[in-house]
Order: C-alpha cells, then structure tokens, then sequence
DNA sequence: TTCATTCTTGAGTCATCGCTCAAGAAATGG
DNA sequence: CCATTTCTTGAGCGATGACTCAAGAATGAA
C-alpha cells in the first residue's frame, strides 16, 4: 500500500498557489468576462490545456480565485474584524478603517474583488454574477447578527434598527470600494469611514 | 435652396429616441462589453447595418445612451437638486432620498448607469471605464463646491470639512446604487439614507 | 529497462464578437 | 417617368473568445 503523500507521473512545473494568485490579479483588476484566457494563460504561465486540466473549466478557476480571496488577509478582514471584537461598535470602526487602509493598497488591485468582479456580465454568465451577490448579501446578513446580538447584550439602543444598520454599513463598505476602484486616497477613505461612524446610534436614551 | 428642415431619401425605419431607450435599458442592465450588437439590434428592432448608420460604432452609441441618461429624470436627479434646493443639507438629504427611491424603482434596471455600466472592461475599452468613471469624479467635485458654497455662506460649520463629506456621500451614493442592484428595496434604501445624514455636522459649535 | 501515470505542449475546433458592404427599397426633385 | 439620396437588408468578413486533444516528456514502480 503506497502512502498518501506518494506522487505518480510528471510533476507539475507550477505552483498551484503561485498561479491562482496571478490569476486573481487579474480577475480582481478586470473582472471575470473581461479577463480572457490568454490573459490568464500568460501570467499564469501555463499553457491553455495545463490550466484546464488543474482547475477545470473558467468558471471553476474563477470560484477558486475567489475562495482562496476570501481566506487571505484582504478577503477575510470583516470576518476576522467581527470575530475579534468584542463590541459591535468596535467591530465596525475596525472594519471601515481598515476598508479604508486596505482598498487603496497599491500592492494589489484597487477595492474589493467580491464587490467588483462581476457586476457586468452576459446572461451566460449570471450565475458567476449571483455567486458574488450572494457573498455579499451574506455578509450583509452577518452584519444583521452581529448588530442583534449587540442589542440583546445591551450595547446597542433597543431603538436602533440593526437591519437598517447592517445595510447601511454594506453600503458604506460597497461605496469605499468603487470609490478606491475610482481612485480615491487612503486618507479621503478614512474621512469617509469616520463620517460613516456618525452613524452610530447614541447610547440607550 | 432648400429649407433645413427637407427631408431626402428614405426616411428612417425607427424612431431613434425610442431605438435609444431600448439600448439604454440593455447596457444598464449589463453594462457596456456584456451586451452584444446582436442583443442590441434585437431590442432596438434594427439590423447590425441601420446601427452603424445612424450611430457609428458600440463605443459611441453607448456615449449616446449615457448621454441621454444624463438628461432623463433618473440620470439628473442629483444635478437637478444641488440646484434647486436652497440649502446644501436640504440638497443633500432630497438626493439620499430620491436615490432610495430612485435605484430600486422596478420600471428600469437597478442602481445608476453611470456607477455600474462599465465597471469590468477588457484593456482595449478602458476608455469607457475611465469614460464613466470622468463623469462620478465630476459629480465628486460638484459636491465639494456645494458644501465649500455652504460653508463660506455660514450653513455649513467652520470645523467641517467639504471634501471629505463630498467624497462621503459620493461613496454612500455608489454603495446604495450597488445595493439596489443586490435586490435591496426602497425601503432599506431610505433608511440607508436616513442613517447616512447622521453624518452631516452640527451647526457651528 | 519497461510500464503506467501525470503533466506539458502546440495546433486547432467551433462559436461568437464587432463590424462592413453590395444590392434593393422608399422617399424627394425635376 | 428618371435621377438622386437615404435607409434597410442579409450575407459574410477577420479576429478572438473558451476550450480540446493527440503526441511528447518527466516521474515512480516493477
């Protein structure tokens, strides 16, 4: 019986890691219609019957891009922020700074690849479209939980709507992105989180 | 000699405002590079050469369309009220509102043309990213001479800072246009908006 | 060495993209 | 009527899209 660990055949030539990283450059700088094969090809450098035999087909490509984004540091602040704080409000000010601190960082693609990498797409491709818009109405819905807890616990006014809150700061979050995309500063996106945290509901009256 | 208005030859099939329209709804709805010529001649009820004929290439034609958008009451609402309110907050707090209603309005498709239409563009259409995104940089910068206007008249406090809450509701704009277009409804929209004007700075202090 | 296995390679498939064009149809002017 | 002008039509162009596949190369096992 041979170990698991035992590889048969060819190796490959490439990282696996290393590749999909290329690739997610370039589907976070142009999204995922507008990145074509070749291009992924090029800067993945493998060939066209390499990438389809190690990721299968685009798509497949495209969804592992995006669950290997979501466990790296740019991808799983929020989640991260939300797990380590111990107040909602705290949690929240964490995130929008560090939205703020992130999106700009010119060491990768400006924004959010989840946020902007399949906004425009052909009828073909719309599940690739929901595939991300259900990421994001997850988040939004994490938002929601967190922002009840925080009520029950009595953080948050028992007036303060965490529904609304949670889609306000979805929204907030949503707009730093397409704002970096735009090519707004660090500095101007940290004035934005700090005006957005004006939001916040005053404490129980 | 002829007056101006003589029409030679044969008269056009179609109703140009109307061909127009067709294709406003197809490229905001999929933005710019997902809709086709053949999509378009479909909808616009025209063959690919009466296209070319009466509005030169894709390019153009979509420069029309956000051209004519800019002009319908969807693509003006934010200009129209920087005008016509008398105060920057009253202007401010009617386009938060309007947009709430606005986005999520099911007579056309979600959010705002400009914001989503070309936002995942290949290298040889990045003109027509930069094109739309010219035109969110504009509004950005009409928003900052309003509130440098209501702070050297005295609305708007000293200790305020104009770019800052311009660049702030440009991205609670962009963010409230994208969730629209994630299925929120007008209702969260509105009370999206509400929160957000929480931000606006008190009166002189 | 030989076999089985796995990966690489380069050529190539089919569909669709934006776009063009010659020929015909519908209007006006004489 | 004919000439001129303008628009429509249908076929089709070259380029490029995602994707495939047979043949060769590099490994471990026997």
């Amino acid at each position: 019986m041979n170990g698991p660990g035992v590889k048969r055949g060819r190796p490959p030539a490439f990282d696996r890691t290393t590749a999909l990283a290329a690739a997610t450059r370039l589907f976070w700088e142009h999204g995922y219609e507008a990145t074509t094969i070749g291009e992924l090809t090029r800067a993945m450098d493998i060939k066209p019957g390499s990438l389809y035999a190690a990721f299968g087909d685009k798509k497949s490509l495209f969804k592992e891009v995006v669950h290997a984004y979501g466990l790296s540091p740019v991808g799983a602040f929020i989640g991260t922020a939300l797990e380590e704080e111990r107040t909602a409000h705290g949690a929240f000010r964490r995130i929008l700074r560090e939205a703020a601190a992130v999106y700009p960082d010119p060491s990768h693609p400006a924004g959010c690849l989840t946020i902007s990498a399949a906004t425009n797409v052909t009828v073909q491709d719309a599940d690739i479209s929901t595939f991300l818009s259900d990421l994001r109405n997850a988040n939004l819905a994490a938002f929601e939980t967190r922002l009840t807890t925080a009520q029950r616990q009595g953080e948050l006014s028992a007036a303060a709507n965490p529904r609304a809150l949670a889609a306000y700061f979805a929204a907030i979050i949503q707009g730093m992105s397409q704002r970096a995309r735009d090519g707004a500063t660090a500095t101007e996106l940290t004035e934005t989180a700090e005006l957005a945290l004006a939001a916040w509901p005053p404490a129980q009256g």
